[in-house]
DNA sequence: TCCCAGGGAGGAT
DNA sequence: ATCCTCCATGGG
């Protein structure tokens, strides 16, 4: 008896499906394994009151206050979190779910489940490492097409182990999949928090990075990196978390009227 | 038409 | 190390 965990949908109309194969009936055993993976990739095992506690600035309290409850959800599986960090890259949140729809129904399996809800998994690396350039295109990943082909390439040849990085300390971890084409220091760290559940890591979009610069640096100008090392700096293990917060906190309130 | 979107690669300085 | 330009694509 074996289960597989399904992140579906968009931002918008999330959905999970837990898959379970084998023996009609399901032991005691299985089912406690599937609620606590689900415990975990739902991040509801991270105590938020002691990041909401330990963390008391201005800025921070106010996107507590406006997201409570609002976690890291993990990826259940790492190669279809790295191919989906790569497509994230300078697009909006809508192309970028567009992008991950198309690849799956291109170069997934049609699943059906019993109750007759249709889906497509996740392609595995030799799928995509086979899919020529030219076809990739035709889901709308525009340039990113090459990225992802290598991308997969690496992966399916084993020059890079995805599961054996979370053995890794963050920073090995992160020098390793930064070889990866179309991964760089933003991409890297959402695979690495999201994939991987590295805490520590903070990706810097241009949002975190706007925020940062306003609300703690007065609005003076500041490298990405040095963004990242501040953050890392400040929030530590939960660096992950704070970038998330202050990312949907950015776009919930604008850039221009952030001291509120 | 121009600019931006949860950036990265390659090059020049 | 830091700064530039280009990359494909859709929406404002």
């Amino acid at each position: 008896m074996k289960y597989e965990v399904y992140q579906e949908g968009s931002v918008d109309k999330p959905s999970l499906f837990v898959i379970l194969t084998g023996s009609k009936t399901i032991s005691v055993d299985l089912k406690k394994t599937v609620h606590t993976h689900l415990l975990h990739i739902l991040g509801l095992k991270d105590p938020l009151n002691e990041f909401y506690s330990k963390f008391k600035d201005d800025i921070i309290s106010n996107a507590f206050n406006c997201f409570p409850g609002l976690r890291v959800i993990r990826a259940s599986n790492n190669f279809e979190s790295l191919i989906c960090s790569i497509c994230s890259q300078n697009t909006t949140v809508s192309r970028w779910n567009q992008m991950i729809t198309m690849i799956k129904k291109c170069y997934g399996e049609r699943v059906i489940l019993p109750d007759g809800t249709l889906f497509y998994t996740f392609p595995n690396p030799e799928s995509l490492a086979n899919a020529s350039v030219n076809a990739l295109t035709t889901c709308q990943v525009g340039y990113r097409a090459e990225y992802i082909e290598k991308a997969a390439q690496m992966i399916a040849k084993g020059e890079v182990e995805l599961d054996s990085l979370s053995q890794k300390c963050y920073e090995d971890a992160r020098e390793i999949i930064l070889t990866v084409p179309g991964v760089g220091p933003k991409v890297a760290d959402c695979f690495l928090l999201y994939g991987l559940g590295f805490m520590k890591a903070a990706p810097i979009d241009v949002w975190v990075q706007r925020i940062v610069q306003t609300w703690y640096f007065k609005g003076c100008n500041i490298s990405r990196e040095k963004v990242r090392k501040f953050i890392q700096h400040r929030f530590d293990n939960w660096s992950g978390y704070a970038s998330l917060y202050l990312f949907h906190y950015a776009r919930k309130v604008g850039i221009t009227d952030c001291y509120v």
